[in-house]
DNA sequence: TATTTGCTACGAAATTAATCGTAAATAAAT
DNA sequence: ATTTATTTACGATTAATTTCGTAGCAAATA
């Protein structure tokens, strides 16, 4: 699938199933509520249309059915993220970069990390 | 102004005050039309509805209006940031920085000021 | 077997965001 | 002094997104 922009509610589901892999409505639901209230149908609904975008794929296992995501992670990040970079940075994603720097205290590890991928990058 | 969350429409808007500065309706719909096919009521009526909600001031110049942002640039991207971490990274800033560096190509100078960041950061 | 429970399907309502048409006012141009 | 051009104000419409009620069906269970 290609370079899909899902809608905040779209995304919400396809992160739980990025990181659960594949799942039911069921399960997907419950996790959403422990965020906000919002009816089982409500879940129900934005999977089934999903399906029909495509977004999503699904087995049926006897009585019920499993969602497995048929957009990937990463390239569903740099979708939205190039998109976001655009619109909210004018398009530096170097300004971006450092805003998240920043603002947000990143461990020595993860400083280390960032390091070493800039060192990677240099060196071609 | 606190944290606010600007449409997308919205913030087209602000980004073009932010860099013009105070501009007529006029000016940053010209801007805007560039890029899209949209009517001049259109950006009129979302700026008097910024206005309203206090996104934006505006002086009345004789006969036309000159709109200000009141809310900041810096201010709003970091909210902005902060949501999409969430609903796109799943909270990891580390994440977004990483595929936002791995992905752009950024020039010799720019990773400098971004080891230079890193830096600053690590001696505290 | 009858009842309850849990699931899908479907349609529609509610909410939020974006768009524009028209009228009234005012300045500029003829 | 008319006419023309440009502006604001306002209401309404359209479009996109989110939400849920209800019906029908199948499985579990009493």
């Amino acid at each position: 699938m290609e370079g899909v922009k899902p809608t905040e509610s779209e995304l919400e589901i396809l992160q739980i199933l990025w990181q659960d892999g594949p799942s039911t409505v069921r399960h997907v639901h419950e996790k959403i509520a422990q965020n906000k209230d919002v009816g089982y149908t409500t879940t129900l609904k934005f999977m089934q249309m999903m399906f029909e975008k495509k977004f999503l794929s699904r087995t049926d296992e006897g009585r019920y059915h499993v969602y497995k995501a048929e957009v990937g992670e990463e390239e569903t990040q740099q979708v939205l993220l190039d998109k976001f970079v655009d619109s909210t940075f004018r398009g530096s994603a170097m300004k971006l970069v450092m805003q998240a720097l920043g603002n947000h205290k990143a461990s020595k590890e993860e400083l280390d990390e960032i390091k070493k991928l800039i060192s990677s990058i240099e060196s071609e």
